[in-house]
DNA sequence: GTATATGATGAACGTATGTTCTATGTCAAG
DNA sequence: CTTGACATAGAACATACGTTCATCATATAC
């Protein structure tokens, strides 16, 4: 079978073109300018290394305008090319994956090429250590508070404070599910943020904390 | 004595709209780009004042070639831009102010240096045009999926497609509430994001809408 | 006055450039 | 063998965009 994320070596051969070019000339390319760089003999051809680029997230278009191509982070860190940036405020958080009922958050991941990172500053998150990010799958562990295609930042602990919201591993419904956490005694009750709903209690040793939420975000259609 | 170093505004005017936009776009601006952004009727103007600005050493272009423009350091430091920034994808949006009941939010604003602003990437907006940003105060026009101290990204706009979440100021009950926006003949209906909420119904003319929300933003204590 | 430089206008013109369409070959799955 | 993704080619099209030109107004210098 087709590794899913082996991306061809023709996709990376035109974002470290388009890159190149970038630095060397102070704008981007021209789809001409790429064809004639990686070499292929038809403009169609670098169109459609774009769209596929594009629809994985390492470029971004703006149509019909000339030169209308940036790279996005997610394509500068795939190429190693981080060192772009100096100073910056700006952090880099891997998407761990999605939460979904059924599966727990994976173990905090070394930082793999292909993933999925989110850009934020530090307006957003003060502190970097150990955060990362998921996006939010489905409604099951979700209440009106937070929605399907949410990211949630989180940091990654094994223990919470009361009142903090948290991301729990349920041991014996096996899913994962966005509370806040209320530890009393031997139990712990999972507080939905929408009050019409009705709190979890489990026992704690059933209740495994994987982070603590420190920030949700929410794109809408632009 | 008119000094010998001065340069016309309409030249600093220019210099100051391509290094916005580069920052903005991670690409040069056309030829008619600029002349929307500095407000001339005629591309002449701009190719006038480029081929001045090339002759004095202040930009660099490449003939022919669509957005064939780059600024010299020069250029960069007559503006005070602190020396060669390259391309970032941070953003720097206004917090233009709260959305607190009774008030409307005040008009867009310039920016002014002393706005306080809040620093983004371009993985949660990707376009800037005309984008601020709106501390959540209070919960008078909260529903569940909006909560006191959340920040609001929003771009103006006076108008709304169905569906689109705005912050729309109500002439007759003189407030500013963040809703669903929905067009029903001479009536908006404004739905909030918690179906357990009824919606508001006015008569079209009394809504003003103030801009589109893109993202939200929540922080939790860290 | 007559010059001369500066700044602006509107209408072209030519080509650079993104996009679309049709067609072809390869390769793995069924 | 057929089917369907993937990759490529070539040609044509529509328009985005740099450029040129003729004209006009307003200064300052001679």
């Amino acid at each position: 079978m087709p590794e899913k994320n082996r991306m061809s070596e023709r996709r990376r051969q035109i974002v470290q073109f388009i890159h190149g070019y970038l630095r060397e000339h102070g704008r981007p390319p021209t789809v001409r300018d790429i064809q004639r760089g990686v070499g292929v003999a038809s403009t169609a051809v670098v169109k459609y290394h774009l769209d596929r680029l594009e629809k994985a997230g390492y470029v971004e278009r703006a149509p019909r305008a000339s030169r209308g191509l940036r790279l996005t982070s997610k394509a500068l860190s795939w190429l190693g090319a981080a060192a772009d940036e100096p100073v910056s405020s700006v952090v880099r958080v891997p998407i761990v994956g999605s939460i979904v009922a059924g599966e727990p958050v994976t173990a905090y991941p070394t930082f793999d090429a292909d993933v999925d990172t989110l850009e934020l500053t530090r307006d957003i998150i003060s502190d970097t250590e150990n955060v990362f990010a998921l996006r939010v799958r489905g409604d099951s562990m979700v209440d009106a508070s937070v929605h399907d295609g949410d990211v949630v930042i989180l940091r990654q602990q094994e223990e919470a404070n009361n009142g903090d919201m948290v991301a729990v591993w349920l041991e014996d419904d096996q899913e994962t599910t966005l509370k806040y956490f209320y530890r009393e005694g031997r139990y712990v009750r999972l507080q939905p943020a929408n009050p019409a709903y009705e709190p979890i209690i489990k026992p704690a040793e059933v209740v495994r904390v994987q982070g603590k939420v420190i920030a949700i975000i929410r794109r809408l259609a632009a």
